[in-house]
DNA sequence: GAGTGGTCTAGACCACCTT
DNA sequence: AGGTGGTCTAGACCACTCA
């Protein structure tokens, strides 16, 4: 390709491989690549576009454009909640707590089988690695597994918390992980652009018994992680 | 939002949920949207750029933008082969051999512990669903593992033809999936634009005696699948 | 308040697909 | 040959961040 924008990506693409920028350098403004490259503004933004397609890097909204933090490795087959899993990778994860009440939730009501007027404990959590926030969750918990869970600090592990507090302990989960784009609340907690590509998560965790112990919706930044695995074949 | 480029998002994506325009619909062309939305081209652009995001619609090169296929649900704990795994869920697999050819590969060296003058097989194929190609794959093998591999007919299952004719079967599986874009062949060969968001998946299978049977690159578009397993903690 | 990205316009020409 | 998306220009103004 000859392309101006292609030559543009090509040329961050290859600052970014060398590590004259790396995680978390903010890039030159859109308007002083427009003039050292000698092209359109708008042709430079298709150069930026591409690379955050490619994870490589990421806006914060009318901030600037940043080189993307190394991702995490995410073994869903050694899944032990997110505090456990990014600290065995050396990195320092934190959660803070957006928001916890107890109402209804529409989507809810099919997952546990339940009436719709029935009422869940919903907890709003970011969390962050090494300080970059990286993803954004909905818990719903059904309050007779574990009444007065809201009291609790949830600033930590939840897992923790059912387990120790409440005997409660996953011995099933269902995942499900399609693209998305981060919209509204999403975007918003996690300071990017309204439309930035993301990861949803939809998990379900189970008890022994069958029951459901959370209902989790996760929001990742698409470029906050690779997925790993190693499988035995059944 | 009240922007212009969100509105048409938004009326496209409702026409795709009610189903007025089903998987392959070819939608309304950019220039048609432009005045019938009374909107700049680059505007409608943009709102065509998000629904791909999302993947909801994709675009052929130069012929027009489309209503993405149903994905399949990709369980990396049941991978089966993908001749397998997409007859499974009722849909119709396919595979065409692009080329089969013996050759040093720069990057196998390391995987396979030889020496960088080692040749292998390296076989490359098209996969599709329902007649509609989802993935290009390089696949390379050790000839010492299946001596003539390239005289078989390779447009079926190679796990098959490597179990029946070589007693080779596949114990262990190590997957690292991570998003990328489609470039040069891999968007060409997939008819999709140059820098259409994909996903890349790189595999490398063992023996039950932890030999390497395969070391397999796949580039996949992206709404072509969602991820979903079901998994029992350790 | 200066600088940043976000949105939007109104063109132009090109490369390629389709018929 | 006509239509499509792909690339590119040169502006403008807005909403927001940051110091």
């Amino acid at each position: 390709m000859t392309n101006h924008y292609m030559a543009l990506r090509d040329s961050l693409a290859r600052r970014i491989a060398v590590k004259e920028m790396v995680p978390g350098t903010k890039l030159p403004s859109e308007r002083i690549l427009h003039s050292e490259y000698d092209m359109a503004r708008g042709t430079v933004r298709e150069a930026l576009f591409q690379l955050e397609a490619e994870g490589l890097i990421y806006r914060r909204d009318r901030s600037g454009w940043y080189v993307s933090q190394t991702p995490i490795i995410y073994d869903p087959t050694r899944w032990a909640g997110f505090m456990t899993y990014v600290a065995e990778q050396g990195r320092v994860p934190t959660t803070k707590t957006l928001s916890k009440t107890t109402e209804t939730v529409p989507d809810a009501a099919g997952v546990f089988d339940s009436s719709p007027d029935q009422s869940f404990h919903v907890i709003r959590r970011r969390r962050a690695i090494d300080g970059h926030p990286v993803l954004i969750e909905r818990i719903v918990v059904h309050p007779d597994i574990a009444p007065g869970l809201l009291a609790h600090d949830l600033d930590q592990s939840l897992t923790q918390v059912l387990k120790t507090d409440y005997g409660v302990s996953v011995a099933r989960n269902q995942v499900t992980m399609r693209p998305c784009s981060l919209v509204r609340d999403e975007a918003a907690a996690l300071g990017v652009k309204p439309g930035t590509p993301g990861f949803m998560v939809e998990r379900t965790s189970f008890s022994a018994d069958g029951k459901i112990v959370e209902y989790d919706h996760e929001y990742w930044r698409r470029d906050a992680f690779v997925i790993s695995f190693d499988l035995s074949v059944v």
